[in-house]
DNA sequence: ATGGTTGGTAGCCAA
């Protein structure tokens, strides 16, 4: 079965493409990030009639996620990340769907981008990286196949730059955003796309600005996350990078796993 | 080289 994951950049100005794609792709579950609509302005029908039931966790303008999925949504865990009332982002839902005679579960994350650095948004991208440290801790001692997905807003390594020296004051990669992150993926997560391919040019972002698509000036920032009993059924991973040059396309493409499995 | 572009919103903010 394969799962999906997109940071579409507004479901309303990508609903076309997004359609396109998951037609041309048809991912068993679909997730979606940067939404930036409320539940209510979330356009279930035009996904329904492709045969997804849809969970959101949206917000007006800003943020949102949602989750598609072929297959039943069991259980719809969670619509905000644990550990703070305070925070208002809508920037995690986490749902549970049936799977080869049991089940996966995916949390569908949109991580706060923190930039500037040295500001209050840098200190709140650490803190929420932190729930998500603890989110995580707990999830897996349940011992399923857990599918941790989106825009993770974290170039993990150099190699995951096009150009690493004009990422040096960004928050997207910064040794404490670094360090965080593998922290994250030191409690026995696989990162699927980089376990699958080893090698260098593996991008999943290219802003709009300044001809970066055209210069191929990208970042890896869109992460798939298995826990060991979803790296279990890891057969494969890839990036639909063809997405990034349709017409009006989100700065960021879909990031995909095959996992073994009806 | 400190530019440049897009989306959501209705003034600029977030990315």
């Amino acid at each position: 079965m394969r799962i999906a994951t997109w940071n579409i950049n507004g479901v309303k100005a990508r609903l076309e493409g997004a359609l396109a794609w998951l037609k041309e792709t048809s991912p068993d579950v679909a997730c979606f990030q940067e939404i930036k609509c409320t539940d209510e302005a979330f356009p279930d029908e035009a996904f329904e009639e492709l045969g997804y039931n849809v969970a959101v966790h949206g917000q007006k303008g800003f943020n949102g996620v949602a989750i598609l999925s072929k297959r039943p949504l069991d259980e719809v865990a969670v619509r905000g990340l644990p550990g703070d009332e305070a925070d208002t982002h809508s920037r995690y839902i986490e749902a549970v769907v049936p799977c080869a005679g049991g089940v996966i579960r995916v949390g569908c994350l949109y991580l706060p981008n923190g930039n500037p650095i040295g500001t209050d948004k840098f200190a709140y991208k650490l803190s929420w990286m932190r729930r998500l440290h603890d989110r995580v801790e707990g999830l897996l001692a349940l011992e399923e196949p857990l599918l941790l997905v989106g825009d993770f807003n974290v170039i993990p390594e150099a190699l995951d730059a096009r150009n690493p020296q004009a990422w040096t004051e960004d928050a997207l990669f910064q040794p404490e955003t670094r360090a965080a992150f593998r922290a994250l993926v030191n409690l026995g997560l696989t990162d699927a796309v980089r376990a699958c391919h080893p090698e260098a040019g593996i991008y999943t972002f290219w802003d709009y600005q300044a001809g970066a698509w055209q210069k191929d000036h990208g970042i890896r920032i869109d992460h798939v996350l298995l826990s060991p009993q979803g790296a279990d059924r890891l057969e494969g991973a890839g990036i639909d990078k063809f997405t990034r040059s349709w017409e009006k396309p989100s700065d960021h493409v879909p990031v995909w796993v095959e996992l073994t499995g009806a």
